[in-house]
DNA sequence: CTCAATAATTTAAACGTTTAACTTAATTAA
DNA sequence: TTAATTAAGTTAAACGTTTAAATTATTGAG
């Protein structure tokens, strides 16, 4: 048996030690075939101490280790393509370096576009991001926050799904920091990044009007989001600052579970009445998609007989015949953002409650101009 | 100090230790605040050794434990809202029960949905799902796969990149089990889950020949990714098995990186040549969906004057003013087959390779018909 | 040539679990 | 009554790291 951990009388034996440690290198090679070598092999085949080498992979500050050390240390690692346990790593440090993800629902571009700038963040940062989606459930995100502290993430960016148990399971995460994207938990303060979707919404509406529509429609969901009732909110806004009388008939709420079945009914109900819409706003993407489609199969003409203006982007606005006039939101600065304020919190327990609002943009296409 | 871990003689004592434990729990508690608790707290808090707690809230079997320990456990673990550490029993497990998901680009519905699926099924069998997204880059590609790797998951499921480095890359997975998804990767062997592509894409072609279409284009990209090569041999056997002279000049080649300026260049110069196909053929949703906008903007008329059949499905469709052919891949079995398969090769080092080809449907539309 | 200072390296504990092996107490069989 | 068996625990090692503290080796000053 090779002496080791190593001690200094025998050290000196190096011709005896040489032969050995030959053996010991093919051993240890042999079995790296199999399986993956460890610091402590890597310490055998180097005839050092484990700790000698964790300084020097890590180059730990403050140490001295000689050059020759380091170089047969760095030969070994490199020979038994040792990399580190980063569950043992986890373990010791207290530091998973995952942050875990919970969007509403990953099948939205939306969402899946947001989540890989946020990938793209993290890693630059050295994060491994885990994603889940709610699908807008309450027990499934409640399911979500309980498997990503179970897996010791680092720190969380939420979409939070409306319901009354929230804030409370947001409360028991209590030393695990995270930030919220896209809406807000009413009745809770926490860290945010959201838009500005009053202000842009109303600027919308307003262009509609500058357009000489009369009869803007609202296409939203019935459900309390936040950020969508904000958006509502500022769809009256432009009325208002114009003087122009409310028509809360102009509002459709589609359900979303049933949104193809729901906009049918409802937009064939709307544009039947006398009330006929000039001017439709659907309040996210998934809404005006579904929308779309009915002003196909209902030869609606757009801009002819109805603007079209729209919340956030998709492939699928390509095959509408006209270009869609539709709200950017700024994903790259979002995730920066979201990912800025939440290593802030990592590092510091008690960061700062922020909540940055983040500039969205309209652009105007042909389907509303 | 409360004599801890427990020993018999004081145990006896209950009246001095009830006291002194009552402080305890209070400490534990005003503790629990601010740091999670672990089997360490539970099992002073339950007055028994920390194996106990163990036995109990795993209920290993064989473990006779009595009773009233174990309401007594389990309430300390209540009271405590203990739940174990799952980096500290994967150090010692060696089981992660992380599995890790490599599509080629997660902002393709294709593989988002697919995506979906497998974290359902993986959720099922009590794992985490991590996903990246190789963005068809092979050095993306290996640095998904040692970030996998450090992260000890249990398994990979993987959509390779082409690439002369990839059968290495795999190679080097070593003791990690994997199982392919969409794709092979050639001369080298590995479980995996594909579908019929050379079939389907075959029957797909039949089918238009049978319409009548003389001048069938095939819209493919200029990789050599394996499910598309097949799909397009599959595409040459049609005519093969009618009989029917194959025109090369039919096929066109377009470029990943520059999907929309490469349609627009090919498909004007198809149809300003003697050579204007009669139906169109697109091996990809994204190459469809391109397609499908060049067509709008050139006022080329589905399916009048030209018919339209495309591999797998998006969202997109919806807006396109006639529904669209399309062969509809079978996601949700892809994904089960493929959980299956690499949940066996985790149990048992030494299953067999298994590929596994499951069938993929023509679902014919007005596009088509 | 000795002592102190510094450089180079090792030792050992800790992170939070699981689990094989051991101990003690209670019960049953002879 | 005693030995053997079973029940009900406990002890301690291990997983692969990091890191404070201790040890040993080397260098420089007097």
């Amino acid at each position: 048996m090779l002496p080791w951990p190593p001690n200094k009388t025998l050290k000196k034996l190096s011709i005896f030690l040489t032969v050995k440690r030959l053996i010991f290198i093919f051993a240890l090679l042999a079995n790296d075939i199999v399986k993956k070598s460890s610091i402590k092999d890597v310490a055998r085949l180097a005839g050092v101490s484990i700790a000698s080498v964790s300084y020097v992979l890590n180059n730990t500050p403050n140490k001295s280790i000689k050059e020759s050390t380091i170089a047969r240390i760095l030969d070994a690692a490199k020979e038994l393509n040792y990399t580190p346990n980063k569950i043992a790593r986890s373990l010791k440090t207290q530091k998973s370096y995952t942050i875990g993800l919970i969007v509403a629902d990953i099948a939205n571009p939306y969402f899946s576009q947001l989540a890989r700038f946020i990938e793209d963040e993290a890693e630059k940062k050295g994060y491994t991001l885990i994603i889940g989606s709610s699908d807008e459930s309450e027990v499934k995100f409640a399911k979500l926050l309980t498997l990503f502290r179970d897996r010791m993430v680092d720190g969380l960016i939420i979409a939070p799904v409306e319901g009354s148990k929230t804030p409370a399971e947001l409360a028991s995460l209590k030393d695990v920091p995270f930030v919220l994207i896209d809406r807000k938990v009413p009745g809770f303060e926490a860290s945010a990044v959201l838009i500005n979707n009053r202000e842009i919404s109303a600027k919308t509406v307003q262009h509609l009007l500058a357009k000489g529509k009369k009869r803007i429609a609202l296409v939203t969901y019935n459900t309390g989001i936040t950020s969508l009732a904000e958006r509502k909110e500022g769809y009256f806004d432009a009325f208002t600052s114009r003087g122009v009388a409310i028509d809360e008939n102009l509002v459709v709420y589609i359900n979303e579970k049933s949104i193809d079945d729901d906009m049918d009914v409802l937009l064939s109900a709307l544009f039947n009445s006398d009330n006929k819409p000039d001017a439709l706003f659907f309040i996210s993407n998934k809404l005006s998609v579904s929308g779309l489609r009915w002003l196909i199969e209902n030869n609606i003409k757009v801009p002819e007989d109805v603007a079209i203006v729209a919340f956030d982007q998709t492939d699928a606005y390509k095959l509408f015949p006209v270009p869609v006039t539709f709200i950017k939101q700024p994903l790259p600065a979002i995730a920066g953002k979201a990912m800025e304020l939440l290593l802030d919190k990592i590092d510091n327990d008690d960061a700062p409650v922020e909540i940055h609002e983040l500039e969205a943009k309209l652009k105007i296409k042909a389907s509303s101009d």
